[in-house]
DNA sequence: CATGAATGAGCCTTCATTCAT
DNA sequence: TATGAATGAAGGCTCATTCAT
């Protein structure tokens, strides 16, 4: 498949150094042939991110179906995002790309569409979880689901940023990146007060079941 | 100066799409002077970023001066981040660049070393606050200061990313993006149970001490 | 072809003065094509080089094959130099920029090993004949070969850049300025006590046959 | 003196790669200074050439003057023409420069007088010596001088550059790459039958005459 | 569907030269 | 006489895109 090998080079170089001759000689495909099917250059690289964020909305949606408390399942949320920025750490990357107007203007509306069902889908799946917690009150009943979406996104978003850069895991004596992105979830869900806090509840036995239902295909880096 | 031009067509049309001639022909300089100042378009390009870099560590080492407890100067620091927010709206797409190796093989030591100076200040400022806090049993005493740093700083980032998106301000109903931000920041630190916690304090007095003492020149969205 | 239209350029322009905007106008391709086919313009400018020494190599090949005494197989070289002297007068202008080592590492591995082949070839043909003499006591028993091929090569190239200039030619009243080179490859020989020697047999006989058997086809300034 | 300082960078670098930034920066003087002396770029390296040519010019004619039999007076001109190539080893890549009608054009006329005037001086030396020769019969009567002087000239040039190159001194095991130039100028003049031949006459004591009255202060590479 | 040779606008960078001070 | 900041034309090289086959 073109997306594959184009997603490869794209992580490896970025995009402005995503150079399509060398693509169609890592293809079995010629530069031609690639137009094709694209557009022009813009249009591959949304498909790639297209493919991505499909995967990563896929996990979100796994997650989502895991049972138990509000908090438990937004739990499950996090094991996804993590999961997600383990198989496709340099995801932030092309997603920042996207952030252009002089990107999305050359990609096909089609493309553009597509893309953006995958994004709302992500909103979707934590911000259900947590309209139903305000709704079971689990969370305090005048809280705003979408500020609690809007937190764990971002907060989720920034540590993986953070963490990607080595002079911060040596800045912040991190061992175990990944981790810091569930913890700073934790956190913030005690923050809103989401029950049952994490000083009240043994989240250890919930991380296993989510674990062996949700994600028993996924490598941890810590196991337990 | 030639920095004011090129940050404004920098931020206009992106690092690749920013044009010499074009930079050459706004500043009443020509395009070989450039290259008598900057070694390379990157190196002028890290030169702008510094600039904003050294003007928001600033705003915070000003805040980082705020007397109080240190959850009220932490809060200070949570302002100043969001006075560089609204100055500066755009800054983390630039920022974003320099995660780039070929980016930053291309500029001049001299510059790399003090870019990098300015963003360590950052971290300085808000970790030497958070550990007072550990000291001062602020924060729990198991508490490392380093977390507390990176889960705000992601958390500010990360905010600071998703308000940017015009979809995302309709899809959480947003009105005052900037206040997401400090919002998200004070969850977060009622998360770590930085004392005193919100529920337990009237931070609407800080917070007009911040702005008369610490910022009397910003403006804010919205008073109060 | 392309080598065809860059040739004609570089001798009237040098090499720095050569200008690939030019060449892609003069050529009918454009000047992408050309950077299909050569890595830099010092590239191009090695295969040009290959090609006319090739040529060369090919010209002292046909005369090494000439049949006779030792020295009039090396007179024929002596033709074969002055043959390809008249052919391309300016050659050596273009040999001379390949000595600058900047100019060697910008052109590609294949065709400096290609050029090297050439220039190899060039000596061999030269010392073989010597070498032979040298056997067959046409020269003195303790000559090196090298030593007298490294002579007739240097006599002959300083030759060839001393009466192209238009000053020398008037100095030295010379009216068939490649004779010169021929005469000087003659005086050496006899220095070398290479028999036999030109008053002991009849060169012109010897001139006569190499033009008909070697290089029926050339066009010798003065006849006879 | 600013010829100093721009032929060392001259001949590091060559002529296109001559940067009058670095030059001025080499010397204590400013860009504009340079032009104040000299028209263009090319009118000063014309300069620097003029100087060691007129440096060469010096050394044929204390040559020119050495006492003894006329082909011992030339074997001290072939001293001088060594001398000078250890001293200026690339000079020769400088002379190859003034071939281009694109440098001299860009010269002022008045420094292209003085060169010519060097090289003529240089004509002269050999010329006079070989016409005396001829007149006192140390060469054949029938002998053209200017035939002997540019045969002679020739072979000195043609072996400087071959010696300079690696390979041929690989090639033809030279291991005192110097030697060669005066084997070569010996074997021709014996070629042209110039009395006394080498095995007539040694030449031993004649060199060693040269060395002490002529170059007294020379280093020579083999002492003898 | 597939190709890949050809394109050509565009851009960064260099540097000899000038001139106001 | 000396400066050095400013110039701006020039040129090598890239690469997304096209199209005849």
């Amino acid at each position: 498949m073109i997306l594959d090998h184009a997603g490869r080079l794209l992580l490896r170089d970025g995009f402005q150094n995503l150079n399509l001759d060398e693509l169609a000689k890592a293809i079995e495909y010629s530069k031609g042939t690639i137009y094709l099917h694209f557009k022009t250059k813009e249009d591959l690289v949304l498909a790639i991110a297209t493919r991505v964020a499909r995967e990563r909305a896929d996990l979100f949606e796994r997650a989502s179906a895991f049972s138990g408390k509000t908090r438990e399942r937004m739990r499950a949320i996090g094991f996804a995002s993590c999961h997600f920025a383990v198989i496709h750490p340099d995801y932030f990357n092309l997603e920042m790309l996207l952030k252009s107007p002089s990107f999305w203007e050359k990609a096909s509306m089609e493309r553009q569409r597509t893309f953006g069902l995958q994004a709302a889908k992500l909103f979707h799946c934590v911000n259900s979880i947590a309209q139903q917690a305000v709704i079971q009150q689990d969370l305090p009943p005048d809280t705003r689901s979408q500020d609690v979406t809007l937190s764990l996104i971002a907060t989720t978003i920034g540590t993986h940023i953070m963490i990607m850069q080595p002079e911060i895991q040596v800045l912040c004596a991190i061992d175990e990146p990944i981790a810091a992105v569930r913890r700073n979830q934790d956190i913030l869900c005690d923050g809103w007060n989401w029950k049952p806090l994490a000083k009240d509840w043994n989240y250890r036995a919930t991380d296993r079941r989510i674990k062996n239902e949700v994600f028993p295909e996924a490598k941890w880096f810590k196991p337990g």
